[in-house]
DNA sequence: GTCTATAGTCGGATAGAC
DNA sequence: GTCTATCCGACTATAGAC
């Protein structure tokens, strides 16, 4: 890499460590990122990190935070349809079921279409095992706003309560058929060969998704009604 | 620690090194766990390590073919309840859903009850991350397992062939239901309070994903009939 | 703001006594 | 088999020249 001591480079310095912080702390995580290798993929002097971010876990921030801005606003529009159709009383199952289907097919494409939704799910999966002083910037600052939506939404469409504990988890379990393929990615992978699923294999997995929750919705039976009026165990809607 | 040279210590010494890797290699994962903080947990002395595993990475992979081992057995009834029914050619669809509503219960029990459980999926979900030379340890001899088995098994309901790309995916998104409160665990903990989910978490649980399986089947309709005849593209059953 | 040089610490593995 | 002592490389952060 040539030297960088040019014009583009005096403010780019920032953008370019937190590149190679998302692909290398997203890899393997922050404890085991040198800070030689992020200066290295960065093409960047080592010095630079401490230098702009502080240190290390400084770096680490600003990519958390960073990262979830741009994913929140890719994710956006699919629950504001959701909420839309929600804040309106009168919408209809078909209009409730046709928002799930916009959000279910944006997820789908946030989630597994975009080549750097793989680091930034990578970094989401290092936090649930280990959770750092950052854990909450993720938590509250995304998942708890898109399963809070999946919550309002599926409320509303299997007649439960908005602090109801099944629906609730139900609301995680639907979630998960979507981003089992995100978490399950490598061993799909290795086998379809490939860095990405083509465009045919994203299609199947949003219309199989759409269909299985229409389905779920159609066959709703109560699973727990003793635990129905438990509330705040899990954490609130956006 | 006591000193460690007396007789139960003798034979032991790999053991206590296993368990300090299971729980270590989980948190942190390989790279960022020290051989200091292994010998250290284990309580036992740093050579060990080089001694008995030939280094770190040994360790390593001598702890995921045993964990393996352990889980598989433990899910392994399940497993076979339903390969019988699916062997069984006049198995009816309520013997087939029966053998369902046994290994979702085993699935969610084993990933969610015991508290090495823990431990295992953290590894599991860091080798999806970023796979190791090990990778395939854990995907030939436990995910593909599982995986092949609800495939068969819901190839048997929805009438779909063992090599449909469908059936496979769908496998996939039904597993995604009960895996999620895996992946999201720290999330759910984080508000529920607490080392673990209560055991009428568990039984929600349970009961909820087994309530929307059997919509799922019930309410199938093909999703992406012109890739129903590529195969291959995902791996085999067991 | 960016570089080189270096301080101070911790990493994994080994040699050799017991 | 287990221990202590130690090598040597890699780590993060900083000081100071430019």
């Amino acid at each position: 890499m040539k030297k960088q001591t040019t014009k583009n480079a005096e403010k780019e310095t920032r953008q370019r460590l937190m590149d190679a912080g998302l692909r290398l702390f997203g890899l393997h995580g922050v404890g085991a990122t040198s800070t030689r290798a992020l200066a290295l993929e960065a093409g960047v002097n080592l010095s630079a990190i401490p230098y702009h971010f502080g240190g290390k876990e400084g770096l680490y921030r600003a990519v958390l935070e960073h990262t979830i801005g741009v994913k929140l606003a890719e994710v956006g529009p699919g629950l504001d349809r959701v909420l839309a159709a929600c804040a309106n009383p009168s919408a209809g199952r078909g209009e409730l079921l046709a928002a799930m289907r916009t959000l279910v097919r944006t997820m789908v494409t946030v989630m597994l279409g975009s080549p750097e939704s793989r680091s930034f799910s990578q970094i989401m999966m290092q936090e649930q095992i280990a959770p750092t002083g950052a854990f909450n910037i993720f938590h509250d600052g995304f998942f708890a706003k898109v399963h809070g939506v999946w919550t309002q939404l599926l409320g509303r469409l299997l007649g439960l309560p908005p602090e109801s504990l099944e629906l609730r988890l139900r609301a995680l379990a639907v979630m998960g058929q979507m981003v089992i393929f995100r978490v399950g990615m490598s061993g799909i992978l290795r086998v379809v060969g490939g860095e990405k699923l083509s465009d045919a294999h994203l299609e199947c997995i949003t219309r199989l998704c759409i269909q299985q929750v229409e389905a779920i919705v159609a066959g709703y039976e109560p699973a727990c009604p003793e635990l129905g009026a438990m509330s705040g165990l899990l954490e609130g809607a956006q």
